[in-house]
DNA sequence: TATATCACTATACTTTTGTATAGTAACCTG
DNA sequence: CAGGTTACTATACAAAAGTATAGTGATATA
């Protein structure tokens, strides 16, 4: 089924359509992933540049979520065995590929803003 | 400040960038939100009417995200009185320009779920 | 008079999400 | 050989989000 089609199916069905956004939702949504992914925008990162780009992130929750965005398929990692370890997180063209939705979201944010605080 | 150049800086700070999507984050997220606006998009609800449209919402939840949603814009409420009064839950002009940030995260989710579970 | 409809609210609870604080193992530097 | 670096993990806890269940008051219908 073409990638049109298969489109033109979920947007017509309120499920479908809901469960879609979902699964973007699911990948950008708790309180350290976008600031994770904006991060790593930049370029790659070490776990402690990370951390350091970050404030108030605690290691648990830059793990934890590194770890998520990784089982998404949204940043790669990469071990080089130097001593101490070094450790790289790099966004995966899937994860580039997510610039298609921020941007929007960018957009409607700094409107919506506007229209509740006004001008 | 013209949008056009007030969208380049918030583009460029990393910070204003997180803090822009998520407040459109903010908007759409909780875990009936969605449903709730993909069932308005089909056009004006009664509370009852949206209660029945989305499976398992309890009132306590529907009740509490309508209210959110009032609060932040998105969803207008009016009362008529009938007996019993009906109340209509509509989208507002903030509500639909939704679909502009909607659309892509429909689009990037059907792409995603390809990408992890084969083609 | 009993039951149903409408649009909710109240109370208590469970689950999920995030925080605080400390510790690990391997190695290098002073 | 004490202290710092790396990339984490462990445990306990607090806060936020969501669920279950019952109840309200006005009115209409059987």
């Amino acid at each position: 089924m073409s990638i049109v089609s298969e489109l033109e199916e979920v947007r017509s069905c309120s499920t479908h359509f809901v469960l879609a956004i979902n699964d973007t939702l699911n990948v950008i949504s708790g309180k350290w992933k976008l600031p994770i992914i904006g991060s790593l925008m930049y370029g790659k990162k070490r776990f402690k540049e990370l951390e350091r780009d970050i404030a108030k992130i605690t290691p648990r929750m830059l793990s934890k979520e590194l770890k998520e965005l990784e089982m998404n398929g949204i940043v790669s990692r990469t071990v080089h065995p130097t001593t101490p370890v070094t450790v790289e997180y790099e966004l995966t063209t899937s994860g580039e590929s997510l610039k298609q939705v921020l941007e929007p979201m960018v957009e409607w944010g700094v409107q919506h803003r506007k229209r509740v605080f006004g001008k």
